[in-house]
DNA sequence: ATTCCACAGGAAAAGATGGTCA
DNA sequence: TGACCATCTTTTCCTGTGGAAT
């Protein structure tokens, strides 16, 4: 059923862009005149997809030299490393140490051979950070992508004033038609054979999603290896409905185990508790702690560590939690996502 | 309405990490 | 090898917030 698995990854873009075409223009135009373009629009709806396009297009008009970095949780420092590491004029291994007046200098060499442009992807906190500024200093574009361009731009300060201000490209959720059109593209190129699915099917998905592209890529995997494990030939109805919450633990079980062993254990004591207070969590952490550390490199963190860690549980859909400061309630977002380190 | 309380999260200091260089 | 250094992580200290109690 499935020929081609890596069509249903989350960052393939071996794909044609499909529907975004004024948006495209709009960026190019963009580039051409300033050094620094914001990409704006929430999750799932092909940002990054949309700037790697981008960096194609323009390499089709000059020669130019890219770096993609994904900036979720990276210090100044470390974004400024991943875009030297990721430039073929620099290093490929850039010491952690490394002074950051060095890691500059080497930047200002591996970007003033050729055009150069960064794309700073999950970029929503790099206005607490100098990365902006540093590279702004530099000879080279920058495409950021955010999902709030308000609170982006509003929170970023830079001396000197900066480029984004002067619009912003918008990347919405995609009608019923075009996410159907999408849909049917990614059916056509990761199945190789016609009437999988039917049009209908992929209309159905598509308004589901809400417009929402990445969800519905994953609703249509979903389904599709539901069938193949039904021997199905093509996907039924009720394969649809049964792949459903397959497709979202996929996604985040690989989150999961991406994360370090800090997230891992405070992961696993909500997820035992299924919901729990933010006391009661410290309280469980304090019990189990010698324990679950033994044997591991990291030791166990205090409090205030810890609430350090749950933006990126959060970020990442493994955990929910909101309201107030105090009596708040941290949950799983997925029960049967299980936790990957055993509770005493 | 005012005071109290618990907790989130910011800032700065301290500690850990992992590198360079003599 | 060991002294030293820059950066990142964690701790310490603290302020702000919203609900509950008075």
């Amino acid at each position: 059923m499935i020929a081609d698995p890596q069509v249903f990854d989350d960052g393939y873009d071996g794909i044609e862009l499909l529907h975004r075409g004024g948006e495209m223009s709009e960026v190019l135009e963009r580039i051409a005149t300033t050094d620094g373009v914001l990409i704006a629009g929430p999750s799932g709806v092909g940002k990054t997809l949309f700037a790697r396009k981008a960096i194609d297009e323009i390499g089709r008009i000059e020669p130019v030299d890219h770096a993609h970095v994904n900036c979720l949780g990276k210090t100044t420092g470390g974004v400024l490393r991943a875009v030297l590491e990721d430039l073929p004029a620099g290093s490929d291994d850039v010491a952690q140490t490394m002074a950051t007046d060095a890691v500059r200098d080497e930047l200002q060499a591996a970007t003033e051979r050729r055009e150069t442009i960064v794309v700073l992807d999950e970029g929503d906190d790099l206005p607490q950070t100098d990365a902006v500024g540093e590279l702004l200093e530099l000879d080279v574009t920058i495409i950021a992508i955010t999902h709030d361009k308000m609170r982006w731009l509003s929170r970023l300060d830079v001396a000197d004033g900066h480029p984004f201000d002067r619009g912003t490209i918008s990347l919405g959720r995609y009608g019923v038609s075009q996410l159907t059109d999408i849909l049917e593209r990614r059916a056509r190129q990761g199945f190789h054979q016609p009437d999988v699915v039917s049009q209908g099917q992929l209309e159905e998905l598509a308004d589901d999603v809400a417009g929402v592209a990445r969800n519905g890529i994953q609703r249509l995997w979903g389904a599709a290896t539901v069938a193949r494990d039904r021997g199905h030939v093509r996907i039924h109805d009720e394969d649809i409905d049964a792949g459903e919450e397959r497709a979202w633990r996929r996604i985040r079980e690989l989150n999961l185990a991406s994360l370090p062993t800090h997230h891992q254990v405070l992961y696993a004591i909500v997820h035992e508790a299924g919901a729990i207070s933010g006391e009661r969590l410290h309280e469980r952490y304090d019990e189990v702690a010698d324990e679950v550390y033994q044997g591991r490199p990291a030791q166990p963190i205090g409090e205030r560590a810890r609430r350090e860690k749950f933006p990126k549980l959060e970020e990442y859909d493994l955990l929910e939690y909101s309201g107030p400061t105090s009596n708040r309630v941290y949950e799983v977002a997925d029960a049967e996502v299980e936790p990957r380190i055993e509770l005493p």
